[in-house]
DNA sequence: TGCAAATTTCATTTTTTTTTGAAATAAATG
DNA sequence: CATTTATTTCAAAAAAAAATGAAATTTGCA
């Protein structure tokens, strides 16, 4: 059965509601966006989000006119982040992906991914910094000692609180 | 004395070591980035922190390499997010610029201004969603109804966290 | 194994974002 | 108040990011 048409598609299963589901991709691009993610990922776990049955990837790509190249990449993506998973199903070999609803998990992949690398290389930053400091100039030394010592307080602390949030997320 | 150019600039006062302000501009630019900002903005500011004097727009520009436009809307930018501050100078009738480095200020002011407004057209969307709900359907009504809940849940749990994140920030 | 379906990759195109630079505006000085 | 200096604005250019689509690769099946 290859005549998997857009057609087909939308009359498969419960569709539920078509509006739901644009206000829900609607609602994840702008999220996804925020965390810096582009608009085909946002498009696709909204679109997953409220989906019943898990998609595969050549379905989600036609109901969302979006080219399969991009759906590849924002499942990579996706998938990276834990925010879909694939599910099998019979007589079918494609993938078929559903979304992660959890978010707590989510997020705390994304600051383990996303976030701590940047941290642990703005700490080599700052180490770096301190070993640029200007010889002498002892009165002016103190000024720079304070500043470097206040980034160095800020990447601590963001390397504390940030893993703690995802956790404070009780959903 | 108009004579201004970049040469007078650097000699102006103390030099803090350039390899220090470069290393400064990179931390800056990729925490601005993190946050969405464009590089301009990160550049200023990354020349900023640790200048021990305020600068006028026109040096910032020329020390950066960039145009006086992108130094004025990066400006303008930082000034919303209470970022720069001006201070006057005597004999001088250009306003001069020096970073606010309190970061946990520096952060509440982001939240407010970037993120809430997002979460509230979130709740919005939320209703709509509600709103939009297939009617009949009971069977799968409950499926749309949890995911929803979810949905209203991240918003609070982020509407409540995030302001609270920058007060526990001690810096 | 060989074939066909499914997926990934990546050079190219498109879209979006940022920067530039010059004109318009505003502000201060003589 | 005319002029010079400083700043903002914004259309156009440049740069960066994302999407496309077709070729290459992988995968499962007969």
């Amino acid at each position: 059965m290859p005549l998997s048409s857009n057609l087909e598609t939308q009359s498969d299963h419960a569709v539920g509601g078509r509006e739901l589901e644009l206000e829900s991709i609607d609602f994840f691009v702008r999220l996804m966006s925020m965390l810096g993610m582009p608009r085909s990922v946002g498009e696709i776990y909204g679109l997953l989000y409220f989906s019943q049955d898990s998609l595969p990837m050549d379905q989600i790509a036609s109901r969302l006119g979006i080219s399969i190249g991009s759906a590849s990449q924002g499942l990579r993506t996706l998938r990276a982040l834990k925010a879909v998973k694939t599910a099998y199903v019979a007589g079918d070999r494609r993938d078929h992906y559903f979304a992660e609803t959890e978010f707590r998990r989510l997020f705390s992949t994304f600051i383990k991914d996303e976030i701590m690398p940047h941290l642990d290389s703005a700490k080599e930053r700052i180490t770096r910094m301190e070993e640029s400091l200007p010889a002498g100039e002892g009165e002016d030394l103190e000024f720079y000692l304070v500043r470097i010592e206040k980034l160095r307080r800020l990447t601590k602390a963001s390397g504390r609180l940030l893993p703690a949030l995802a956790g404070l997320l009780k959903l």
